[in-house]
DNA sequence: GATGAATCGTTCATAGCTCGAATGATTCGG
DNA sequence: CCGAATCATTCGAGCTATGAACGATTCATC
């Protein structure tokens, strides 16, 4: 009768979804971090390339609104893939203030190792979880990441 | 049968758990930290008092190694809850350069304010779930905490 | 007991990331 | 045709967290 909630846990912020969402989310993106870092990226490079290589060519402040960040950080790390030849700028022709950004064939290889290499991340991560509390585990953070404030 | 898997996700890194982990980690962050502002203190404070909450009074470098920090930021972050009369350093009378920390009064009080408004928030996160999908993000989250390296 | 190595807390300088304001080019509305 | 608005860019600044030095204290080995 006292395992009704069999949480163990500590009652303090630390054991919060909140807050251990923070620490967590911290963790795993250093880890992931780690496992890009020979391709010459960051975390925020590979959700660029992401944006663009989703849907259609975008400007760069609609990339930046997607993303959640201002648009001067966009034309930084723009320069810095642009650099690795990953993508391209294109004047859009119909408003020439507008940068379209395009993956080019190089960045559409570095895409697909940087989405294979986070998907191992979570083979790791989840390997103690069932099938089953992966999905859920999956669904819940699509919930959160709406009710967080994302697209 | 082309249901099997109802992903109607983006099918980029974006798309991952670890990278949605980290987006959405920084961004509940920012909210906890809006949520706990007048309070005086940003995450990283409620960290250090909910280590110092939840069981004996450690020295700043076991704090250090339970945070993940180096030892030099628990200085900075101690001495600002000192200032706001939320913990005191002891000098430990077994080994006289050890600091070990305490929660005061006022610590208490500041650690239970911050803990319901980690709760409250929890509540406006898993609006959208049912009860057995907090239990299971609940315990999933914590298994992605060890697996990620946490103690 | 003495003495060199190791540990703790602290200070300081520094690096990394991100933002915000200012600028120039271009487009839109009246 | 002309002022307001939008886009990309540059530049400077702020904040966080780190790592290397330093004094005080303790430990281990002789």
């Amino acid at each position: 009768m006292n395992d009704v909630k069999p949480s163990q846990e500590p009652d303090g912020p630390t054991g919060t979804l909140a807050f251990r969402l923070g620490t967590v989310g911290t963790l795993v993106t250093a880890r992931f971090a780690a496992a890009v870092e020979d391709l010459g990226v960051k975390p925020k490079h590979v959700g660029l390339l992401s944006v663009i290589g989703s849907g259609a060519p975008a400007s760069q402040q609609d990339v930046a609104r997607t993303m959640g960040v201002v648009p001067s950080l966009v034309v930084t790390l723009a320069d810095q893939l642009e650099e690795l030849g990953a993508i391209e700028r294109v004047r859009d022709p119909d408003d020439r203030r507008r940068h379209r950004l395009g993956l080019t064939p190089e960045g559409h290889t570095l895409l697909a190792e940087c989405t294979a290499r986070a998907r191992a991340l979570d083979e790791e991560l989840t390997a103690g979880l069932s099938t089953a509390e992966r999905d859920t585990l999956s669904r819940a953070m699509g919930v959160l990441a709406r009710e967080a404030g994302l697209p």
